[in-house]
DNA sequence: GACTGTGAATAGTTTCACAGCC
DNA sequence: GGCTGTGAAACTATTCACAGTC
């Protein structure tokens, strides 16, 4: 390990979440926000909250709460949102044209560089502002457009060629949409969502209050 | 606690993702898998697979595995996939419409039976097979069609106001795309995925290699 | 008096390592 | 010999409760 003291990954997944809150409440105008407040808005404990934030450094004022504008900008630095990150997306199906099109990302510091496809057909069509380039031209393109975070939404089958062609002209993030599990090198890193499974555990949950009764679904 | 032995939540996740790679395995006639193995394409190890499955019985077989076959019947059972699940989407934006056109969610189970937006434009338009009802019609419509699940892909400030409606008309479980918490009753399942989070934690973690080296990114 | 920051206690999860079975 | 099932150990995360600060 080196010198950075680190973050739990519990931490870090829910930093986005108080920047989505604290970035509300800037937008109305709060200027200090209490743990206990800050903490309802996201669905979290008081305790938890000042834990988390506790691993950043000592941001709040005792008797008063953290200060709205100042912590928006702290975790950013610590999620590394200084700068705009770049994003390509490959696979320009259902799901790949509608995260080229999300405002969700734009918003929040993403831009949509690049998307890719295999089929000849789209190839030169916009999807949003972007044109479809032609997936065998990912490798080239990739490091052209100094591509940071590859989106992955093609077909489970072409999913593992289409990472390790990212991860080779040096994309470092990978965020992976397509239902397979894909392995990427140290150093890379990669998210996996898989819609169907989200259900699927959603169905677990759900059964269970079904027959049953008294049980939680999930966090 | 009712009569049933509890499976671990992290146990839960990973179900689904041991029910992809049984598939496959069962679709190139794989008729039995040894922990290593089947872990290795899911990507935990060997040791966490046999203790995830140790939570629903003991159902493989010393000095040979796991059958396919009956595995895939047993976590599928587990989960509650039995009979097919009603799931309608709130919110035909990008978004929605992809989701209600995806090929992953019938494929396993799931079928699109309502679509609800609040544009009187877009109401009585086809998304893939399903007509565009107006949200003013969702809680009538929403029991009427029988809807387990309600899939939230409306801007963040109508999210909790549809959350509330699906409950009141009887939905059992909330995946919500909305960048924004929202928050159910107990006995509601409810499952948040919020994609520029999903980059933003990528950043987290690349920012890290980019500056030391030696981390691993993310699980 | 109100609220943060944090050690200590608890709960949950993963890894280890090996006994037990085929 | 090969492989599962599982207690025990190690690690990670959450909750509690209160001392410390404004």
């Amino acid at each position: 390990m080196v010198g950075a003291r680190s973050i739990p990954q519990a931490t870090v997944a829910r930093l986005p979440l108080y920047l989505r809150v604290l970035r509300e409440a800037a937008a109305e105008r709060a200027t200090t926000l209490s743990s206990e407040v800050l903490a309802a808005r996201v669905g979290v404990t008081a305790a938890q909250l000042r834990k988390d934030l506790s691993h950043l450094g000592s941001y709040g004022t005792r008797g008063v709460g953290y200060d709205v504008e100042y912590l928006v900008r702290e975790i950013g630095r610590r999620l590394g949102l200084g700068e705009e990150r770049r994003v390509a997306i490959v696979g320009a199906g259902n799901l790949g044209q509608a995260l080229a099109r999300y405002g969700g990302f734009s918003s929040r510091g993403f831009r949509v560089v690049a998307v890719f496809d295999a089929d000849p057909a789209k190839v030169g069509t916009l999807v949003g502002s972007t044109p479809v380039t032609h997936s065998s031209e990912m490798a080239a393109a990739l490091g052209e457009a100094r591509v940071d975070i590859a989106v992955i939404t093609t077909p489970a089958q072409s999913a593992q060629r289409v990472v390790d062609t990212a991860v080779g002209a040096g994309v470092g993030s990978i965020l992976n949409f397509a239902p397979t599990t894909v392995t990427v090198p140290p150093g890379v890193a990669i998210r996996q969502v898989d819609l169907g499974i989200e259900l699927q555990i959603l169905t677990f949950y759900q059964q269970r209050v079904e027959s049953a009764s008294g049980v939680r679904p999930c966090p």
